[in-house]
DNA sequence: ACTCGTAAGTTTACGTCTGTTACGTTACGC
DNA sequence: GCGTAACGTAACAGACGTAAACTTACGAGT
């Protein structure tokens, strides 16, 4: 129960640590970029995952990471990139079994709400300006909502949430098909809408001491307008 | 036309740097906070204002910052109070003289929109998350359009742009009054319409790559049904 | 069973940038 | 002429990225 022996100067974790086997070096791959998660969520500073801090949190040496990333930015990349599946897992699992267009829609509008109030350094990390581009998006899968969708081979890069935003999209247009929401271009209503989600959280992360009227009530204020819903039972 | 003969290390400005007469050494506390402004618009990260870079910048020394600067906080500090009047400015210019409550309405959004884009790093730190609070605001001015406005002695910090919203609520009771808006809220109207501005400012400086439509219709497509703005000319 | 190549890290160290303290210097203006 | 406002110089300690060399120990091959 008692802590290490050894004197640290700032914040360190597991001291010990036991060197990896043979095949598995690809297993401090995963820790490290766990710490850089730790060290996001806990100083909301994306600059506060230094090669140094990272290295004290899993207990490693820092030279130790240039086996696995060549800089801090890549350290990042592959952090941005495993939100970026959390973010859509838990849209996507928020959705699933609800037929009802207009719940369904809602329910992906709550999903999207709750995870930025949850994770609000790690919202912001995923949406804000991206260290650059990486891999080309895999090219055309089937058939595309708009056009708009894919402007040329790599204009919609997976980093800014390609697949959640889809959600969106055929969530407004079964919404509309449905006639649940009386829009005529569901691209566009979608888009829009992504703009009051993303101002919502953004507002709230941003200047969490105004006095923003209550949550339930200007969520719908924002997007109920926006997404021209229909009266409930008409 | 040829840059200075010295060797300089990365960016480096006026050279020459005359010093200021007996009662003018508040001067350097503008040129320090103005150099601290060129830094974040010029890198886009208010990390960039190191005391050491604004000295550079000024042609000063480091340490003769503390003269006017306990640390690089309140550096920042008085560069948001900077940018906040020149914000409250920039929408107040744009309002004045125009009558017609709709019109009015739609100039301070496009007034709102066009300095996020113009100043996105700025905007970016006006709006995030301050430092701190400071001076306490000047206390009770008159008529209060919505009691949820001033929760308390200092509820709504000024650095939270109070006054530019109260442009806003304004705008939306007159809208409203008007009969050119739908809205038997305004608080909670403006609010919503904040939020869909920081969404639109936010999103276009976080995801430039990303393909979104038309800028005008975009803007429509989220201000006008939250405004709820009534048919242009019925 | 014993080697031994090599995966998986550590140690050490250099150079840079940072904040900050202590002290020295210039020159305006009464 | 001289006090003092308005700076500059020198130097420290800490954190950072990164290169180079060293160490440990797993496990395949004989």
């Amino acid at each position: 129960m008692s802590a290490s022996p050894r004197k640290v100067t700032t914040v360190s974790k597991s001291e010990a640590r036991a060197r990896n086997r043979r095949g598995e070096g690809t297993q401090l791959r995963a820790d490290i970029v766990a710490a850089a998660r730790e060290l996001i969520e806990e100083t909301g500073d994306p600059g506060a995952v230094t090669l140094r801090a990272v290295a004290r949190r899993v207990g490693i040496a820092a030279p130790s990471i240039y086996a696995h990333f060549a800089d801090t930015e890549q350290i990042l990349r592959a952090v941005i990139e495993e939100v970026f599946d959390e973010f859509l897992e838990h849209l996507a699992s928020a959705r699933v079994g609800i037929e009802d267009p207009r719940t369904r829609l809602m329910a992906t509008c709550e999903a999207y709400l709750s995870y930025g109030a949850e994770h609000p350094a790690l919202y912001t990390l995923m949406m804000g300006p991206n260290p650059s581009r990486h891999h080309t998006a895999d090219a055309a899968d089937g058939q595309d909502p708009d056009p708009r969708l894919r402007e040329d081979g790599e204009g919609v890069d997976r980093l800014v949430g390609a697949e959640s935003f889809a959600l969106l999209i055929d969530d407004v247009t079964a919404a509309a098909a449905a006639g649940a929401s009386r829009t005529d271009d569901p691209f566009m209503t979608a888009t829009a809408l992504w703009v009051g989600l993303h101002g919502l959280v953004r507002l709230r992360a941003d200047a969490p001491q105004f006095p923003l009227p209550d949550q339930a009530l200007l969520d719908r204020a924002v997007l109920e307008p926006i997404a021209q819903l229909t009266p409930p039972t008409a």
